[in-house]
DNA sequence: GCCAACGTTGGC
DNA sequence: GCCAACGTTGGC
């Protein structure tokens, strides 16, 4: 039996690539991420066909500005084990990789972004992990409700 | 650019 | 295994 579908919101900071680059290269792999609970995710729980809020954090404002979807499930993070490079870590080897990426695809581009201030003062997305103080996990599970909700706001002119 | 919140590291 | 120091994230 398939595992259910589950949704995510995925952070990226502008300087580092936006929803428009993501439109341009139709698809890119997420590596980089140093956060155990954020690999688990990768690594454990995304399956192909996840969504995807794109969401761009310090940004001006900050908020989702589209939809991806999983197209490469959890795979060993190849830049973990190129010295030299930024995100080397020489505790990652080969036959016990320490961190893991995905590849994401081009959904969407919403016609404006979302801002944070309007997930917050949405009716249902009080719970989303992205709204709490201090929540700064890189990658978040959101449920279908959220989603669709998300989903509306950002469809709507 | 500031700084609060958070995750990680390392001395003990 | 505690917890202070440190580094990073990310809203503002």
């Amino acid at each position: 039996m398939p595992m259910p579908k589950r949704y995510w919101l995925m952070k990226c900071e502008p300087s580092a690539y936006t929803i428009e680059a993501l439109a341009r290269d139709g698809q890119t792999g997420w590596e980089g991420v140093r956060n155990y609970q954020a690999r688990n995710f990768m690594r454990d729980q995304m399956q192909v066909g996840d969504p995807v809020l794109f969401y761009a954090s310090n940004a001006d404002p900050s908020g989702v500005t589209g939809l991806a979807e999983i197209v490469k499930a959890g795979y060993p993070d190849p830049f973990a084990f190129k010295k030299g490079h930024k995100y080397f870590d020489p505790d990652s080897k080969t036959d016990a990789p320490a961190w893991y990426t995905v590849d994401i695809g081009f959904v969407e581009q919403f016609p404006a972004v979302v801002p944070l201030d309007t997930l917050k003062a949405a009716k249902g997305l009080d719970k989303m992990m992205v709204v709490q103080k201090g929540s700064r996990l890189s990658i978040q599970p959101v449920t279908k409700a959220e989603f669709d909700i998300v989903c509306r706001l950002g469809r709507a002119r």
